[in-house]
DNA sequence: AACCCGGGGGG
DNA sequence: CCCCCAGGGTT
């Protein structure tokens, strides 16, 4: 099929199909298009929907998210995963605002250069929020155009990127691009799914060699995947008589960086240690149900032991905090830490 | 339990 | 260049 031809089986279906409500196409802005993009890049659209509604309505332009505090960006992230994309995100911004007055590169090479966006989501933001001509080639795109031309392989192989972004380029149309482009993501996500794809309301289907083989399915092909490590650790929620939670804040970079936390310890025997090192007059400790958490390279089993504390619990260090589990604080948390902290609640002690 | 996802960074 | 890292949701 030749690529006019393409498009305009694309261009088509957009027209009667497409999305058209999506939150990031109101108001439609390179920020705003921005914002959704690093969000999209792990997550759904419907997880995305109300995180990017929150994140609007307190950062409602890149001024707003440049001069946001660390702490209020990654409470905004919280939930989503993928902590260094919110870092890279703040990054970004104070770099827009600081080297170019404030205004997004026109360009692809230019927006690249900024934290967080790599070739794909460039071409995103360039072709749906500018009309500028840029290929695409998100985990949508990418499925469409394996199926397509029945490319064998998985797409993490050097050879077989190349060729996945050789077709999104030679397939992109030099007109009504952003419409393309939305409705390449749409097809994918809405049709050319990963499993049970809707093939025979597919405008691409006469032309689909993934289709004409009789397993669409089969492409693109799968990463070869081994067995996850299992990692175990033990971590004490300190609850004092205030109803707050003893939190320290991880390291910048790595697992949760910058997030807050419970500490994380390798033991039980560690957990002793580390109580008597410091000063509290503990009343009671309880071990609540384990729970595991599944990273992309391992398991972390998370056993979390409740210490309550008489009085106060003695006084936050730097990089420490007692958080109130009545008033919560606009602070980063890992998606399992709220859930804990969650399950907390029903231990407080009355209000007095 | 397996699968999916865009980009950064180190070797 | 290749390999590893990172956290959720969905199937």
């Amino acid at each position: 099929m030749k690529p006019d031809e393409f498009a305009q089986r694309v261009l088509g279906w957009y027209d009667a199909h497409g999305r058209k409500d999506l939150p990031w196409q109101q108001d439609k802005s390179p920020y705003r298009v921005w914002v959704s993009e690093i969000m999209l890049q792990q997550t759904q659209v419907a997880t995305v929907i109300p995180y990017f509604a929150r994140f609007m309505e307190a950062l409602p332009d890149v001024q707003a998210l440049a001069n946001a505090s660390d702490d209020e960006v990654l409470h905004l992230w919280t939930g989503l995963g993928y902590y260094t994309r919110a870092r890279n995100l703040h990054k970004a911004a104070k770099q827009v605002v600081a080297e170019h007055g404030g205004e997004f590169p026109r360009s692809v090479e230019g927006l690249m250069a900024l934290p967080g966006i790599g070739r794909s989501t460039a071409g995103a933001i360039a072709s749906l929020s500018m009309g500028l001509w840029a290929p695409i080639l998100d985990g949508n795109v990418k499925r469409v155009l394996a199926r397509f031309g029945a490319v064998e392989g998985w797409p993490g192989e050097k050879g077989v990127h190349d060729r996945l972004w050789r077709m999104a380029e030679r397939y992109t149309p030099q007109n009504r691009v952003q419409h393309y482009t939305q409705a390449m993501m749409d097809m994918g996500a809405t049709l050319c799914t990963r499993s049970k794809p809707s093939c025979l309301l597919c405008p691409l289907k006469e032309g689909c060699e993934a289709r004409l083989l009789g397993e669409p399915t089969r492409f693109p092909g799968s990463k070869p995947r081994k067995v996850l490590p299992v990692r175990q650790c033990v971590m004490p929620l300190l609850l004092n008589e205030e109803g707050e939670v003893w939190l320290q804040r991880r390291p910048p970079s790595g697992l949760w960086g910058g997030l807050w936390s419970p500490v994380q310890l390798d033991s039980q025997e560690v957990l002793t240690a580390w109580l008597q090192s410091r000063p509290l007059a503990i009343a009671h400790t309880e071990a609540l149900p384990a729970l595991r958490h599944t990273f992309s390279h391992f398991h972390l089993d998370i056993q979390p032991v409740l210490v309550r504390v008489h009085g106060v619990g003695g006084v936050a260090e730097a990089g420490e905090v007692w958080y109130n589990l009545r008033e919560p604080g606009r602070l980063g948390l890992a998606a399992p830490v709220k859930k804990l902290l969650k399950q907390i609640e029903a231990h407080l002690p009355s209000p007095a």
